[in-house]
DNA sequence: ATCGGTGCAAACAATTTGCATTAGA
DNA sequence: TCTAATGCAAATTGTTTGCACCGAT
């Protein structure tokens, strides 16, 4: 599988029939150059920098045809609003630390290993498989344990 | 583990220093009666029938406290609105059909495998693991195979 | 020149909060 | 009695939508 981050915009909406907007390319280049995930208010901030009357309303259109083409992926991490990333492959998880708050992204074959039970048996059919942890992060654990 | 469902409310609120009161035993009790998840809407709506103008607020309030005494929880399964549910064991995870809408508890060692799996080597200390498998059940991918 | 996309503002839905009143302990 | 909990209504927050104008193809 090809890694999102490494695909060109342009060509995916051109080839599904849809426009290309400078609008539409900041808020992808945005999502990819965050290390960690944007809610759509960081986005539009983010974007507004660039284009100054850029509506949060568009940030919205535009995440949501982006995780319609598979480009981009909305996680939830346990508060209201969600978070976007850029989508991963799918054998990726969540590590929220109660704590300092970090997300960082981990894999394994935990997910894998969750369609193969799955698979064996009870007949449903895993297509997208959602893990978030939450606890403390290795950094916050350290620091708690001294006091 | 004692099951949640076989808390007694009253004991554990004044336990607290909180107070029982007719709401936040109903609320308890339209929890536990559900054999699924309920949206706070949903309970508002069966509390209501009880009790004539019983509010919204009171639903969200009383479900807060449970859910910090550890007898209710909150799933979020990737809708914008929250569900609620009796505090589970932790082994428990969540299958949504996309096309009926379904959602199955599930248990299994997975949830523990994924504590294992976090504590050797790295650090994360896991406290709660979420995971959600969103795909198609028994049901509708049999009724599907036949289109 | 089209028609899809944008900005804007208003509409929405879910949840929270301030405050006066009520009722557990 | 005394303070916590409720009802009510208004405020917030995150997200969506209707519509006239604008701009990518």
């Amino acid at each position: 599988m090809v890694h999102a981050g490494a695909m060109d915009v342009g060509h995916r909406l051109r080839g599904e029939g849809y426009r290309l907007t400078p609008q539409r390319q900041l808020v992808w280049e945005v999502l990819r150059a965050a290390q960690h995930h944007l809610t759509a208010e960081e986005i539009h901030e983010r974007v507004s920098a660039t284009v100054p009357d850029f509506n949060v309303a568009s940030v919205y259109r535009t995440l949501t045809l982006l995780s319609e083409l598979g480009l981009a992926k909305e996680v939830r991490l346990g508060e209201a609003h969600g978070h976007w990333e850029v989508a991963h492959p799918d054998d990726d998880f969540h590590l929220v630390c109660r704590v300092c708050g970090s997300v960082d992204h981990h894999q394994g074959d935990l997910v894998e290993r969750v369609r193969l039970h799955l698979s064996g048996g009870h007949g449903f059919v895993a297509e997208d498989v959602d893990l978030v942890v939450h606890g403390v992060c290795a950094a916050c654990a350290t620091v708690g344990a001294r006091t």
